[in-house]
DNA sequence: CGTGTTCTTGAGGTCGTTCAAGTTAGGTGG
DNA sequence: CCACCTAACTTGAACGACCTCAAGAACACG
């Protein structure tokens, strides 16, 4: 089994400036000049195969990641042990702000399909926010998504029954894809039973058996991981009409 | 009932440069220019009774705001309305950050009991971030740690049992007030049961029964508002080794 | 001293988990 | 190609943790 070597694809010319992800990724309105130093700062991309780490919790952190294709998890463990993935993540995001404030990575990031990712030194990254005052704003705005991104999953984890979180989840994963071109209706899940159950605080067997449910109910197509949202708008009326739900089942 | 003139107070010159949170709140190592010209950006603390919004889910945001005194909750709520407890902050917390994302502040921010705060004007503390290197770490590093609290939230919501839940809560909060040198193991809550059900996922009524579970153990006792850690090592077994706890139980 | 709010405690019900068995898909080697 | 194997998934049945509903107690406020 020979090591493959693809050094005409790693050789590829990858920069921001010619980078299709420049809207989710980058502030609007840079120049070309302002794009010359960022292609000079940023790392070109490297590739991960499914399975590979991204980073490791606990490694010193040195770099933000931008995912430019593929698809990845992160998960946080607690001192006892405990698992959970944290979140789903797709091209155009950016990975590993948790770290920051420790100088150290607060989780773990996985490849969940063959993956390529841009390397942005975090320092570097900050002289440079300081000369681009839009690249600076730009990076608070994505933190604070993220937050704001956290804290809508603290309300689903604290309040949302199986049902509900299972529909936001598929509503989520659609949305997500849609805003990169992708079909909203018919995808393949990237992720196990199992990595679902444990984003949504559920056990595997739950999610399977919620998306039966719902797959005879007729609003959406289960097919191992190919799913087809036949119905979104009742996956759409069980999150926000829930009191309704709630009271005519 | 006439209205109270603390023409006195509000006089009172507050500044970063004489502020005692300045550890919790500002990057060490500031100058004297620094800090002077951070006292000129920040507008002078102003003061909130309890149940009072600092702001209000939907507002426009202009600016973040540090608590010098008291006691906050933030809630967000989601579409259909049910209201979800985010975050109990203390002195030298900073509130805000999930505004930035969309130049509207996601949740409400109230106080729990009468609080004095600063007003960080966030585009001018952009500005001077530019010119204050550690200054703009310093944001940087405080929405990360943002982002590594919510996520310790969403494993506890998605992982722990209530008892757990509890006693993290607890340890939590005392951990933080003897940051702020009060006492560790004896201390009044700033919020209902309810308020606590709301932030950790359970029902007020669970919060009751597990709080007087844990002083029949005799791990605490609780008095209303008034609880004293008579075992914090209890609490901390509970966590760190549930699959222990778990087995013996 | 009465009123309303917050908290405690009990009893029964429900949703999700646990445990277990069976099914399907994908990969491997005979 | 087929038999085999493992991992991922589905489905059922019983259990348990937490919720719901309800009543009573303790406290705060006027």
């Amino acid at each position: 089994m020979p090591e493959q070597n693809n050094s005409n694809l790693h050789a590829m010319k990858v920069t921001c400036s010619n980078c299709t992800l420049r809207e989710l990724c980058l502030p609007i309105g840079l120049n070309r000049e302002e794009l010359s130093q960022l292609d000079a700062v940023i790392r070109q991309s490297r590739r991960f195969r499914r399975g590979d780490y991204l980073f490791r919790s606990g490694e010193p952190f040195k770099s933000l990641f931008a995912i430019r294709t593929g698809f990845f998890k992160t998960c946080m463990s607690s001192q006892d042990g405990r698992e959970q993935v944290t979140g789903f993540h797709m091209s155009g995001e950016l990975l590993g702000m948790d770290g920051i404030s420790a100088n150290v990575h607060g989780c773990d990031a996985i490849a969940l399909e063959d993956s390529e990712v841009c390397e942005l030194p975090f320092s570097r990254m900050q002289c440079l926010s300081r000369e681009i005052p839009s690249l600076q704003h730009h990076f608070y705005r994505l933190m604070s998504r993220e937050i704001v991104r956290d804290q809508s999953i603290m309300l689903l984890l604290g309040n949302m029954k199986a049902e509900e979180r299972l529909a936001a989840f598929l509503l989520n994963v659609s949305q997500r894809l849609a805003t990169r071109g992708f079909a909203a209706n018919d995808f393949i899940l990237r992720m196990s039973r199992e990595e679902i159950g444990s984003f949504l605080g559920l056990k595997l067997e739950t999610v399977s058996r919620t998306l039966s449910k719902f797959q005879q109910q007729g609003w959406i197509t289960v097919d191992h991981k190919h799913i087809q949202l036949v119905q979104p708008e009742a996956l759409k009326a069980l999150i926000s009409g829930c009191t309704h739900a709630h009271q005519h089942a």
